[in-house]
RNA sequence: UCGGGCGGCCAGGCGAUCGCGCAGCUUUUGCUGUGAGGAAAGUCCGGGCAUCACAGGGCAGGGUGCCGGCUAACGGCCGGUGGAGGCAACUCCAAGGAAAGUGCAACAGAAAGAAACCGCCCCAUGCGCAAGCAUGGAGUAAGGAUGGAAAGGCGAGGUAAGAGCUCACCCGCGCACUGGUGACAGCUGCGCGCUGUAAACCCCACCCGAUGCAAGAUCCGAACAGAAGCGAUACGGCUGCCCGUCGUGCUUCUAAAGAGAUCGCUACGACCGUAUGGCAACACGCGGCCAAGAUAGAUGAUCGUCCAACGACAGAACUCGGCUUACGACCGCACCGACAGC
RNA sequence: UGGGGUAUCGCCAAGCGGUAAGGCACGGGACUUUGACUCCCGCACUCGUAGGUUCGAAUCCUGCUACCCCAG
């Protein structure tokens, strides 16, 4: 994922959460704002567990976020892992994403993408 | 063969497609190279480095604690001494001082640093034919009961009964002697017989300035205004307190208070081979080989293949030496024990 | 990254070397026509865990584990 698509700063991430449409489910939580820019970022606490977990589930979120950039709408996106996300594999967090981009209507048809 | 003891090594490999951090080259798009650990962990010690303070001293405070060596240093390592565990190989040990002083030792028990409850023995008086009993006095630590611990152990002599009271042997402590750099060991001589606890206070010896890379340095931008008070005191630093010392004008109110960038940032210390010294830790010489450096934080996804196995434990954030803890598999030993065979 | 604290019954907790207080809750009984109140009785063999010191450890020491808090 490219710098420009990441989310960075403490600010910008507070700016999600306080003005942010949410949607959740088991393992995952979504807040979308919208915005110029197109950029995502990736939350996972502690209580997800050690180290070594809290990398592997975040680069398996990024990874099945990846491929669906080009038909996302642009905004500000933060993905929050809660501690049931370090049990998944990375075929249920894809599909968790997916399901979570589409409950905040941000996912085009990939029908009207032309690269 | 089984069970143990000690030591060592590896940390999934290869290929394909998509994707990420950094560096270089290109230039606007790619190419090439490279990219987590033995514990990166816990943060338990000790160095480097940085800032502040250096005129130090005293009292507090903290740490270490058998001896010798190694090291930049250590609470680490190596080799010994003593003790504990184990049939053994071997392993483990905060292992100075209880005769400087204070405290504590519940319950039990007569008594917890000095002791007479029962008992034993003697004397006197009374009763009784006697055996003996009662009362009083004196002696006694051999026996009883309690306890984690009861005043060195055991045997003999001795005695009214007893007692290191005396003797032999053993144990422990101190001094002298011998060996050892030393802890300590040895045996002889002399003297003595002292409860335990210092991971209770404490004493003795040695060591310790504070804070930590979010340390700290540089740059750009913004701001840099006003009022009052104090005046040789005030404030701040030197871990706490006292002395002392250093620095600065200081303090309060109102107003304004910000988002960045760069450096620090990783290659001069590990590792491998080898010569020399040393039992060893280690030292020193020569040769070789190593290039993560992010700043919401880089290693993933899918497939194939080897394989018993998705692989165990687990993710760098200034850095190094240790310690501790977590954890998968493998190998070696003219190391030990048991059983069987020759 | 650095620093500090806590862990004792189901819950809140006292205890600081000598047999683990107390309250709530829970169980049984009494009182009452019944319930509540009240009264009586009961309720901690590993004091988070593993070792050590001590005659004796929840307490002292060491190593772990979990949780909470603070600074930036």
């Amino acid at each position: 994922m490219q710098r420009q698509n990441r989310l960075g700063q403490n600010r910008q991430f507070s700016y999600v959460y306080r003005r942010g449409k949410k949607a959740s489910c088991r393992e995952l939580s979504l807040l979308y704002v919208r915005s110029k820019e197109k950029r995502v970022g990736f939350s996972v606490s502690k209580k997800v567990g050690v180290a070594v977990v809290r990398n592997r589930t975040k680069r398996r979120l990024r990874e099945a976020v990846r491929p669906l950039l080009p038909q996302m709408k642009s905004g500000l996106y933060v993905f929050v892992a809660r501690p049931a996300a370090a049990e998944c594999s990375f075929q249920e967090l894809e599909s968790r994403v997916k399901y979570l981009l589409r409950k905040v209507e941000s996912l085009r048809a990939p029908a009207e993408e032309h690269k």
